[in-house]
DNA sequence: TATGATACTTGTAAAATGCAAGTAAAAAGA
DNA sequence: TCTTTTTACTTGCATTTTACAAGTATCATA
C-alpha cells in the first residue's frame, strides 16, 4: 500500500499525512468546520480540485477522514474526522503554537487565536475541547435541525 | 522570502516546515543526535544529498538550525537546533504519538519507543525531558571531552 | 424544465524530489 | 610528505508530485 522511508515512526507519520496538503486540509475540517468538497476548494488555501481529490482518497483510504451523504441531499458528500483523524488534533494544534511563537518574523499578518497562550498553558485540556466541539459539530452535521 | 498559502498560523508553519524531508531531519537531530551531512545521508531514511544541501540551507535561512565548526575540525559541519527549532519538538513528539496509536496497521514494524506510553501521559514534562537532553547533547559536542 | 451548484476528470505545464556521478578541500594514514 | 579516505558538497537528468485550466455528469433549486 505504501513504501515507507523506514521503521520510525515519526517518519511514517511523515510517509502519510507529510505531504503538501494533508495536513492543512485536517486543519480545515477541526478548526474551519469545513466538511464538502467546495468547503476546501472556497478554502483562502485554494487547493486545487484533482490534489483534493486524490487526498480525499488516500486520506480516506488511511481511516483518517469518512465519507457520507444526507438522505436528503444525494449530491453533496460530508467529509468528516475519524477518531483516528481526531489524533491527529496535537499535530496541528502544537503547529500553531510554534507559528505563533516563531513564524510572526516571517509572515507578519499571521491570523493567531487569541485563545492561543492559554492553549499552550493548558494542553491537555485544550485538546479535549478542541476534540469535543469537532464531534458536536459532526453531530450537527448529520443531526439536521 | 516566502510565499505564504494563508494567513493561518498552522499552514504557514507547514509552508515552512512542511515539505517531505524537514521534519525528517529536524526529529534525527532530536532523537537519534545526528549533527553532520553524513549522519543524516548514513540514516535509515538515506536523504539525497542535493535536497538535503537545500533543506539545511534553507533551515538555517529560517533559524531553526545552526552551522558551526569546532576549530579541532576545519572540514566538518555541525548542524545543530536553536531554540527555534527545538520549539518543535512538540510537533515531531505528537507525530510519534499519533503513530504509536493509529500506523502500526499500516506498517507492523515500527520501532516504538516504549517510553511513549509515559510520554503521552506527561507531556509538558516529557518535552521539557526531551529538550534537555538534547542541549546536554550539543554542549557535549562543543566542549569536546 | 431550465439554471446553477457540486463533485469530480482530463490534459498539460511547472516544480519538487530522486539518482548517479563527479569534485574540492580537509583529515587520516603510511 | 605523499597518498588515500572522508566530508560536504555540485551537476545533470529522470521521475514524481503539484499547479492550472478546462471540461463533464449528476443532482438540487427555481
Amino acid at each position: 500500500m505504501h513504501n515507507f522511508r523506514s521503521r520510525c515512526p515519526i517518519t511514517s507519520a511523515l510517509d502519510i499525512v507529510g505531504d503538501k496538503w494533508s495536513l492543512v486540509i485536517i486543519k480545515q475540517m477541526i478548526f474551519e468546520q469545513k466538511a464538502t468538497f467546495k468547503d476546501f476548494v472556497d478554502s483562502p488555501e485554494a487547493v486545487a480540485t484533482n490534489i483534493l481529490t486524490s487526498r480525499l482518497k488516500m486520506l480516506e483510504e488511511y481511516n483518517i477522514i469518512e465519507k457520507n451523504k444526507l438522505p436528503s441531499n444525494k449530491k453533496t458528500n460530508l467529509y468528516t474526522l475519524t477518531e483516528k483523524g481526531l489524533g491527529l488534533i496535537p499535530v496541528v494544534t502544537e503547529l500553531s503554537i510554534w507559528s505563533k511563537n516563531h513564524i510572526q518574523e516571517f509572515n507578519s499578518d499571521l491570523n493567531l487565536d487569541e485563545r492561543l497562550d492559554w492553549v499552550e498553558k493548558n494542553r491537555v485540556k485544550a485538546f479535549k475541547n478542541i476534540k469535543k466541539s469537532y464531534l458536536e459539530f459532526k453531530d450537527s452535521l448529520f443531526n439536521v435541525e
